[in-house]
DNA sequence: CGAGCACTTGAAAGATTTCAAGTCCAGTGG
DNA sequence: CCACTGGACTTGAAATCTTTCAAGTGCTCG
């Protein structure tokens, strides 16, 4: 299905694989994980830039774990119009949460590296192994928390707020080479796809905080300088 | 914690209990389901019309599925702006989902009969019980892929393409009494929350409907007339 | 060095919201 | 029984936020 975007570069038979050792920020986890049994059936891909991972739509029949670069999550309408679901980053887990076939497209936002499980196993797996069901069904529930977290900014937030909101989240997922400076592998237009507004208006907002010296954008880094303003400008939701 | 605003009107012992007899187009699934070995630790409760079946950020030591009536999922800002996740009818589950705490306040739109079950109940049986764990995180993903939609809609959606999506589905999911006539339950402000607009956009896009022939509205109903004309302006995202 | 693309910025247009009246109905009390 | 009140719903007009349209900058790549 997505054989031919996909290049394998290792197949694996061995034990836990962790992450390259040139991103020292990114930690294994050190607690044993129920997702660690699925190891052994693991295979490493990589990815360039812009290519697809999955088709929205397309039959499930992997699932992906990203070691390193961003990924987006893509709906696209017929006239075009597109919606980027959430971001996923190094560390992240991707088509876990799908039910037989894929909301979204899966496509490298920058050259990505991933790797490769399939569905057939987990789910065979996790038919035998309770504790590997429950993290199965852990991770589906906070996919959909943060869809629902999501849902509020895109029916209720101003564009600021969103932009705040979005700068925040990021901060928080984002490994900071310096204190306060991200690495924003989209693009603007990935970014108001995935705030449901145009690239104008990113654009516009994130010019307004630079004037502001709420944050410094650099090429392909923006700098949070004033954290709390941001916060304040985020207008969470009643916790 | 959510004490108050339930009256238990049964606690249960016996095997699945149905839908009451009053309905007769709400049909009991056929075919046995995972969810069937929950039915000894039901309760049944009644909640009137705007109370609290549970709260936002509130443990989730319950979940429900609805008999009877039409709840309303809601997020809240600190400024009052709501977002309405979802409806939920009679034979949806509520609260499956959930992981720790409810993400959203769930508020009864109409009264409502509801079947309780104790969260911890359902955790322990789906240690032990592949099939019904394998159900539970189905029931999630399929929340997942309805947040997912949603999330495209209130991102790149018009107000009219919103409406009109949003009786489409609504239309799929509500007893019809007669044929293409639907009760709506909900008030032109739930109906606003959830779809990201405000109540006067929404009765403006509906009068224009109505002038249209699209649909006929009465009090707390709304008739298709033209399904072709509303799923055309829907547009729905590529399959 | 030139082309192309991502990004920025300004100005005008437009969709939706905000503000302001009304209407309609259900429930209440005289 | 009927007027009254309040809430849900409508509708119009003005305001506003965001988008659209247009240009221009700057960087990267060939």
């Amino acid at each position: 299905m997505q054989g031919t975007t996909l290049q394998t570069v290792e197949r694996h038979t061995g034990g836990a694989e962790r992450q390259p050792a040139m991103r020292p920020f990114i930690q294994p986890p050190p607690q044993p994980d129920a997702l660690d049994l699925l190891e052994q059936f693991g295979a490493t891909v990589s990815v360039q830039r812009d290519q697809e991972i999955h088709g929205q739509g397309e039959e499930a029949s992997s699932c992906y774990r990203i070691l390193r670069g961003c990924v987006r999550m893509v709906k696209l309408m017929e006239d075009g119009r597109r919606q980027i679901g959430e971001f996923l980053m190094a560390g992240d887990l991707l088509g876990f949460d799908a039910l037989g076939t894929h909301d979204f497209a899966a496509e490298a936002v920058s050259d990505v590296v991933l790797r490769r499980y399939p569905r057939r196993m987990v789910d065979a797996l996790a038919e035998r192994n309770a504790p590997l069901a429950r993290r199965l069904r852990d991770l589906t529930s906070i996919s959909l928390r943060m869809a629902h977290t999501r849902l509020l900014l895109l029916g209720r937030k101003t564009a600021s707020e969103r932009i705040a909101t979005f700068l925040l989240e990021m901060a928080e997922r984002l490994p900071q080479t310096r204190a306060g400076v991200l690495d924003m592998p989209m693009s603007r237009t990935d970014m108001a796809d995935h705030l449901g507004l145009t690239i104008e208006t990113v654009c516009r907002v994130l010019a307004h905080l630079r004037r502001d010296a709420t944050i410094n954008i650099e090429r392909g880094s923006i700098e949070i300088r004033d954290c709390a303003g941001l916060q304040e400008m985020a207008s969470e939701p009643r916790h």
